[in-house]
DNA sequence: ATCGATATAGTCAAAATTGACTAATCAGAA
DNA sequence: TTCTGATTAGTCAATTTTGACTATATCGAT
């Protein structure tokens, strides 16, 4: 759901179309995601159908007509809720692209704060799971310490983002 | 192709069938990646119909039937190509499921510091990049500071481990 | 004024991915 | 022994993603 967050995130900003959101996040979040253009276009149509956002046509001469999105009073409130759980949550997957973080300062500090919290519990769980793994188990031992190392720049990130906060 | 990489690296050190493939990755290398089971099935359907591996089916009794994979001649020489690749390359998106690393210990200590050395040199230039990113862009502070750390903690790693194989 | 190159805006068919399923076997409890 | 739940092995339809495409507009050089 995180792509949804920031398609939401940025419209509730500014109303963009399709392709002006894709450029957008082509040049500004390329360290982030890599969303391609019909990937953008088919995640608008589907929150459009949801009633997250709502399309404008515009035509303009000649030109195929530009589909401008604004977000809905219930999109405003999925963007509320992905995005707390987007700070809450641990994706054990990525420490890149967080994108959370975009909008770390549509929340109160305190808030924002306590979501942290939660994500910081969860993320010194794993880096423990990960150092418990016994040395003679199928995986490779280089591709578990690379991982401790993440996980303990990531654990760092938090307890400075945490303490900046509060 | 990284996923490619894995399933001919481990067939490579043994005989396996799609299953038990599909088991040994989800046990030992959550951390590393997540490979469906169907996805799994399908990749090494492609990479069967391309020659690099071959199946022989084997019936026992009522079971559905178990095609166990050999890696052929052709799928070990994709195999060293595709590690020296995935050795060399920086892939900006993932500090997680470094397969590389997995096989590394089967290459020369002298080629793969080689190979790491080329990855660094493209891990250095993005850090760079990521680091002359002017504040007032269109992207997050935080999510810039955020990828730097990670990027720096790579670049540590990566010299680390290049020291140890020189 | 016109030619080519690039930017704008979006679409589509083909390929890849996934959740949910079938179906047999096995291990242990009742 | 027979029932239940877990494990083994793989498949399939529906969803998602992607590379390649259309088509207009604009800008600079000739």
């Amino acid at each position: 759901m995180e792509r949804e967050l920031l398609l939401l995130g940025l419209l509730r900003r500014t109303d963009m179309h399709g392709y002006q959101l894709h450029e957008f996040i082509n040049q500004n979040m390329v360290s982030c995601i890599d969303l391609k253009k019909p990937t953008a276009y088919f995640l608008l149509e589907k929150m459009a159908d949801k009633g997250w956002i709502t399309q404008t046509e515009t035509h303009e001469g000649n030109r195929p007509p530009r589909r401008v999105y604004q977000v809905t009073a219930e999109g405003e409130r999925v963007f509320q809720r992905l995005l707390r759980e987007n700070l809450a949550e641990h994706h054990p997957a990525r420490f890149t692209g967080d994108i959370g973080l975009t909008f770390l300062d549509t929340l109160l500090p305190s808030e924002a704060r306590d979501l942290l919290l939660v994500r910081r519990a969860a993320l010194r769980e794993e880096l423990e799971n990960v150092r418990a793994i016994p040395v003679h188990s199928g995986s490779s031992q280089l591709v578990i310490e690379h991982r401790a190392r993440h996980l303990q720049t990531e654990l760092d990130w938090l307890d400075e983002l945490i303490e900046r906060l509060g």
